[in-house]
DNA sequence: CGATAGCTTGACTCACGTCAAGCCCGGTGG
DNA sequence: CCACCGGGCTTGACGTGAGTCAAGCTATCG
């Protein structure tokens, strides 16, 4: 067991100091493992579990369908991100979680983490905090959406990916595995296809980053950053007393 | 002080059943009140507040500003709100707050909030649902942005709104007050001020809604919700135990 | 009575979507 | 071993939704 939820331990980590004692009620959670291919489904949209689901490793998404059958990406998961911790609490899913690439998770029961919660009072506001994060990710990707350009937001996302993975150990060198089709960006990014491709040639064509299959290297770390506005403080990824 | 927190607590109730004794310790709550004019700043970004906001009357949007000077508005709370709950665990604004048109505000020291999240684990849960639902409506901003037209947006948004406002009695007959510019809500929904207008005409033209000053009348409720494809269900205004 | 903020309209531009075709590559089957 | 196939990438031509600029209009306020 302790093994499972390790990345999950880290993430909070990053939020602030865990006693041993903390870590160990964590390990001692009961989890169950579940391997997932490329699109398949984690959790259904309308569905009320009575569990809750954690990524170990890969990544997972949020999405929800419109009218038109149109695909629009609301969150994206990596290793050691609480995915659904929402339906302890929302009951019913508003959204569907999907395997995004290949993905390893691990569900835990709500009674498990009902307990824990009203147990552990900072472990409880720790489980809070990394909620109000996702909700902070999902406010700049509002911002970005209604203020910048195609070519601005994507170099954001790099960004915020990298910054994500790097505070989880997830980087080698410049460089990390995202196994995201073009498709698939647009469908985060709320752009076509076609224009998925022009913006990355764009950014490929100023130096800032290379994508190969499944490999994003960042070449100008600097630059990018600069060009896409991108200030990392929205991601809380600082240890202090919480 | 029974009566500054009366439209939170009323908000709760729509979540959850409260006993008198959870009613008690929230109209307990030491709180200062303030009133603003539209615009006002009322929190800061990059602040570390020691106190969280609450909408008591009228109307405060949650905001960013891009490089170029954009804003683009992330959120809007109504009365009843309990706007920046958030600094309590997140600690550094990664955004400000300001008056959206004439409000009432109170503000709450976080170590009173403090107190109650670690003594009263319902109301705790409580508090963490109320983020929980301005994630999901966050959500179905994004999902509006990137899937949707202008029209379709404007439509939902309005939906939104007035059902927002419906579970806390805000709504007369079909309309609601509602003190916003064209250029204000093309802050919200990341349009420009000369197409929020045209989209604005559209709606009128198709009998849906009537928006004179300051006062918004839904003409043809069914019509617009479809029109929207708004399905009010992330709003989670039901009560239930959580 | 002018001043100012907000609404409306028209003309033009541009970012991005759509449609369509070709290319490259890995996988499969004969 | 080769022929074929399908998914994903790339490119071009063209259409359109939304932005920008500019002007006139209306209502409110001092």
């Amino acid at each position: 067991m302790t093994e499972q939820i390790n990345p999950f331990v880290r993430a909070l980590q990053t939020y602030d100091v865990l006693t041993v004692d903390e870590v160990a009620v964590l390990n001692a959670l009961p989890t169950r493992e579940r391997r997932f291919q490329r699109n398949d489904e984690i959790v259904r949209e309308r569905d009320r579990p009575d569990q809750s689901c954690l990524v170990v490793e890969g990544f997972a998404v949020r999405a929800q369908f419109s009218e038109n059958g149109v695909r629009q990406i609301t969150a994206l998961h990596i290793a050691g991100d609480f995915v659904d911790l929402h339906s302890l609490l929302l009951k019913r899913m508003d959204h569907s979680v999907t395997a995004f690439g290949p993905c390893r998770v691990v569900f835990i029961p709500h009674a498990a983490l009902r307990s824990i919660i009203d147990e552990h009072r900072h472990l409880s506001r720790l489980f809070w905090l990394s909620t109000l994060v996702d909700a902070a990710i999902q406010r700049a990707w509002i911002a970005a959406m209604g203020a910048g350009t195609a070519p601005r937001r994507f170099a954001h996302l790099i960004c915020e990916i990298f910054e994500r993975l790097r505070a989880r150990g997830l980087i080698t060198g410049n460089s990390f595995v995202f196994p995201a089709s073009q498709t698939e960006m647009g469908d985060i990014l709320g752009l076509s296809t076609v224009h998925v491709n022009r913006t990355l040639q764009d950014l490929r064509a100023q130096g800032m980053v290379t994508w190969t299959g499944d490999k994003v290297t960042i070449e100008a770390y600097q630059r990018l950053t600069e060009y896409a506005g991108f200030d990392p403080s929205y991601l809380n990824l600082w240890s202090e007393p919480r």
